[in-house]
DNA sequence: GCGATTTTTTACCGCTTGGTAAAGATACGA
DNA sequence: TCGTATCTTTACCAAGCGGTAAAAAATCGC
C-alpha cells in the first residue's frame, strides 16, 4: 500500500488487471446485449469470459458495476458519428455522411447498438444521468447547426430534433431489429440499406431548387 | 366434465376465467414490456393483476406461457394498420395514412411496441415462427403491391421492404425509445412527430413530376 | 530464492425465482 | 339445500441468483 501519490486510488492497473477487465466487459457486452440487464447472469458472463464468478467479482464490484462501466465506455464511441458533423462542411453532405457513418456503426458493433436499445427500452434507468449530461447537450448543440443550416435556406426546412430522431430510427433499425429484418430482408441487406437511407434522408433534405 | 362436444377441449370459459385471464394479461403487458422476459417475474405480474402467483397459475401453464399469449394476442391489432393499405387507393395516400396509423398505434401503444421490440431485440425466440408463417406473407404481399405501384410511376423509386423498415422503425422509436426521446425532445412531441414523418416519407415517396 | 502482494479457487450463504401439492373457500346447477 | 365443479389460498420446494470469506496459488520486486 505504498502508493507514491497520496490519496489517489490505485494508479497503475497491472498487465493481468488490464487484460481481465477487457475479457470480462467484452464478455459482458455479449450476454447484456442478448438478455438485457436483468436478463444477464453473472455466471454466463463468467463463463464467456473464461473466467470464474467470483474472480469476476474481483475485479467489478457486481452486476451493475460491469454494466455503468460498459455503457460509460460506449458512449463516446457511440456518439462519435454525431461530433464529426463539420459545422463548417455543406449541409447535406454533413449530413448524409453522418447517416452513413451511424448506418456503419449499426453494421459494424450491432452488440453495442442493442446494448443501448435495452437500456433506453427499459426506461434507461442506469443511463438517464448520462443521456442529460452528455447526449443532451451535444443533441441541442447540432439542432442548432441545423437550424441554423435550414434557415441560411441551406437545407429544406426540417425539424432538426425529429431529423435526429429518424436518422438514429432507421439506422440502429438494421442492428436492434436484426433478427426481424432477416426473416424479411432478400441479400445485401446493408447494400440495400445503404441506398436506402441516403436516398431518404437526400430527399428530405435536399433544398428545393429555386433557381 | 360432462362435455356435450367430446374431443374437445374446454368450450365455454367461465366469466370469472375471461375476467382474470384478461386481468393477468393486462399485467403482464405491463410488466414483459418494462423488463422484459427474463426481467420479468411472476410475482410481479401476480400482484399488478391483484392475484396470488399460484392463482396465476392456474389459468395459465407458466410463464412462457402468459408471454406467447400476450404476444400471439397482439400480432393480428399490431398488423392491422398494414392490412388496411388499400391496392386500389392512391398509393402515396395510401402509404402516408398508414405511417400516421403506425404513429398513432405508438402513441396508444407503447407497451404493446414496447413488448414486441423487447421480443426482436432478443433474437425473437419465442415469436420466430410468428414472424415466418404471419408477417413475412403479409410484408411480402404489401412489397408486391408498393413495387408494382412504382412501376407504374405512381411512386418514387424505393426499395418497398427497406421502406416499411423505415416506417416501422421511424414510428416505433417514439414509442420505444421514449426514455431518450423525452429527454431531448421539446413539448408537443407528438404533433411535432406527425409533421416530420409526414414530410419524410411524402419527399420520398411523391413521384418527381415531369410533365 | 524469498517475502509480500496480487490473483484465483473452493466452499459457501441468504434470497428470489418459477412452479407444485393439497387443503380450503366459493359459485353453481339440480 | 346440497353436492359437485370451479376457484383460491397456504405452505412449500428445488434451482438459480448475486455476492462473500478465506485459503490456495501464482506473480513480482528485490
Amino acid at each position: 500500500m505504498e502508493d507514491h501519490a497520496e490519496s489517489q486510488a490505485q494508479a497503475k492497473p497491472s498487465r493481468i488487471q488490464q487484460r481481465n477487465r477487457g475479457l470480462i466487459l467484452e464478455a459482458a457486452l455479449d450476454v447484456f446485449a442478448q438478455h438485457g440487464y436483468r436478463g444477464a447472469t453473472l455466471d454466463q458472463i463468467a463463463t464467456q469470459a473464461g473466467l470464474s464468478k467470483p474472480n469476476i467479482l474481483y475485479y467489478f464490484s457486481g452486476k451493475e458495476d460491469i454494466h455503468v462501466t460498459l455503457l460509460n465506455g460506449l458512449m463516446d464511441r457511440w456518439l462519435a458519428p454525431m461530433r464529426e458533423i463539420d459545422p463548417e462542411g455543406e449541409p447535406l453532405e454533413e449530413l448524409l455522411s453522418y447517416v452513413h457513418r451511424k448506418l456503419e456503426m449499426s453494421r459494424e458493433f450491432p452488440r453495442e447498438s442493442r446494448l443501448f436499445a435495452n437500456e433506453v427500452l427499459q426506461g434507461a434507468p442506469r443511463m438517464r444521468p448520462h443521456l442529460e449530461s452528455v447526449l443532451k447537450p451535444l443533441v441541442d448543440r447540432t439542432a442548432v447547426l441545423i437550424d441554423g443550416w435550414v434557415r441560411d435556406g441551406r437545407l429544406a426546412p426540417v425539424d432538426a430534433r425529429h431529423l435526429i430522431f429518424s436518422i438514429w430510427a432507421t439506422t440502429q433499425h438494421y442492428a436492434d431489429f436484426e433478427a426481424q429484418v432477416s426473416v424479411l430482408a432478400g441479400q445485401d441487406v446493408w447494400d440495400a440499406a445503404r441506398g436506402h437511407v441516403d436516398r431518404l434522408f437526400r430527399r428530405l433534405l435536399a433544398p428545393d431548387r429555386t433557381d
